[in-house]
DNA sequence: ATCTGAAGTGATAATAGATACCAAAAGGCG
DNA sequence: CGCCTTTTGGTATCTATTATCACTTCAGAT
């Protein structure tokens, strides 16, 4: 179980295992699509009572420690940092543009993008962020549907 | 004159001239390291009397029409939107994590790893959003120097 | 097991980046 | 040159996020 795992990485760092934590993650993880710390506070916080400082700390903590990533492809119009759930090692994230169902992308050749730009740029400690966008088939489908 | 490029590129899609919006791109174009619009807005406001709502929408404006690029890695602690100018095609951007000086990076093969993911995932029209965080040779000497 | 210091929590208030609105002032094409 | 549309900008407002601080809970040592 992935969130057994989340909570281990968390006692490693230092950190406490609180029950709260454990919500936020288990929300997180079990979320379809990337959500935001508002929705999580707002949905934990109606059947938990869970506070929204606590959500945002919480968020902010599993991204520290690897457990969660924080997009960086926002929509337009909506300037708040959305999340997704990840144990796994380093990977990228595949997002419909249309219903936003993420997928994750296996860990391509980015490291040795990252050094071939460091080596031509004279940068130490080079590191990326990187996102992709697109249309998942069943929204490509409807899509053009809609177009006819 | 990158400028006028820019201003062509207005016209083109459909979009006025104004001296307002010829301000916005100037400053930007001339900012050594990535700018937000609250920044710009303060600068211009106090020179030219610049609404700051114009320098939100030209800033959008600017972004849309590929003039501008608006950073997907933020500096933590700041969540405010940061803008560069970029006229030409395609490329990405490496930012210094201390001096947040900007390197532009040559196009590399990510439209094929765009293809490739495409492929392997069933998606359609796959972009990305892809920027490289790193330090500067300047900023890597002074700090390992303080680090002694 | 329990004690204790440190860490975590959460209600409220405050901050700040960004947007809505609308009247006044431009721009661009005929 | 003149009209119609786009653009502008002041103010009010929204909303995501952070600060504060008293209270509670966790985790390791005794």
């Amino acid at each position: 179980m992935e969130l057994a795992i989340a909570m281990d990485r968390l006692l490693q760092k230092g950190h406490a295992v609180t029950p709260q934590r454990r919500l936020v993650a288990r929300a997180l993880l079990a979320a379809p699509s990337p959500v935001s710390a508002q929705e999580l506070a707002a949905t934990l916080g109606a059947s938990t009572g869970i506070g929204q400082m606590t959500v945002y700390r919480t968020l902010t903590l599993l991204a520290e420690i690897g457990v969660a990533y924080q997009l960086a492809a926002a929509e337009p119009d909506r300037h708040e940092a959305r999340y997704v759930f990840c144990s796994s090692d380093h990977h990228h994230h595949l997002i419909c543009r249309a219903c936003h169902t993420v997928v994750e992308v296996a860990s391509c050749a980015m490291a040795e993008v990252d050094q071939d730009v460091a080596q031509r740029t004279g940068f130490q400690g080079v590191a990326h962020h990187l996102d992709f966008v697109g249309l998942c088939p069943q929204c490509a489908a409807s899509e053009t549907r809609e177009a006819h």
